[in-house]
DNA sequence: TACGGGATCCACT
DNA sequence: GTGGATCCCGTAT
């Protein structure tokens, strides 16, 4: 079932931790790719010095930030690479990790142009345990950024009912961002192999 | 296993 | 002109 705009519309902290476990789905003209999330990061906006939004900046790339709640925000890292967020109310959710679950072959190719079962134990696990090789895997660029998430192309539904064992720690790459580097806000599922950082 | 540099773009100052 | 919510490969331990 997908994710509606209530699910989003929430705190941040909140939506982080339960998007843990749930499919994000992106429907590449009938070609689906999904995968289960199982990392994610909250930024908080306002206080939150490693936020793109932090402070109420309100630039031309975090314009996008300001949309609605279940709206996709992808931007450009280190020029080469596209990282996924999920808005929430003028807050985000940075996705990290994911494990796929189908269009497996389709991902391969993308990431390393060969079929699934023809990638090295290594490749298959380098899959999608990061914000950028996800993007690549899913197909995930800036025409994607400002999609609407409660719409047909590119959304959320729920997974299958499990026990989730959830890792609380610190983000990852913002050394920069003083007292906000140690907020505990990264969060994933306990012992799964797509988790990009242990 | 752990570090260091290169790749490559564009928003921001 | 600068530098980043990253990844990958090379070299060193």
């Amino acid at each position: 079932m997908k994710l509606n705009r209530d699910f989003y519309s929430r705190d941040t902290i909140t939506v982080a931790k339960e998007l843990l476990g749930k499919i994000l789905v992106h429907n590449v003209n009938g070609n689906v790719l999904k995968g289960k999330i199982v990392e994610t990061e909250a930024y908080l906006g306002l206080q939150d010095k490693a936020a793109h939004s932090y402070g109420g900046r309100k630039t031309k790339r975090v314009e996008t930030m300001y949309g609605p709640p279940g709206t996709a925000y992808v931007y450009l890292i280190y020029g080469i690479y596209y990282c996924f967020n999920i808005l929430t109310v003028k807050e985000g959710v940075l996705i990290r990790g994911i494990e796929p679950l189908e269009g497996v072959d389709q991902m391969a190719i993308n990431r390393f142009e060969k079929s699934f079962k023809s990638l090295t134990k290594n490749q298959k696990k380098n899959l999608t345990n990061g914000p950028g090789k996800l993007s690549i895997a899913f197909q995930i660029d800036k025409t994607l950024n400002a999609v609407d998430l409660c719409g047909d192309i590119l959304y959320l539904e729920n997974g299958v009912e499990e026990e989730i064992n959830i890792i609380e720690t610190t983000r990852i790459g913002i050394d920069y961002a003083e007292e906000a580097r140690y907020f505990p806000y990264r969060y994933y599922i306990k012992g799964n192999a797509y988790v990009s950082k242990v």
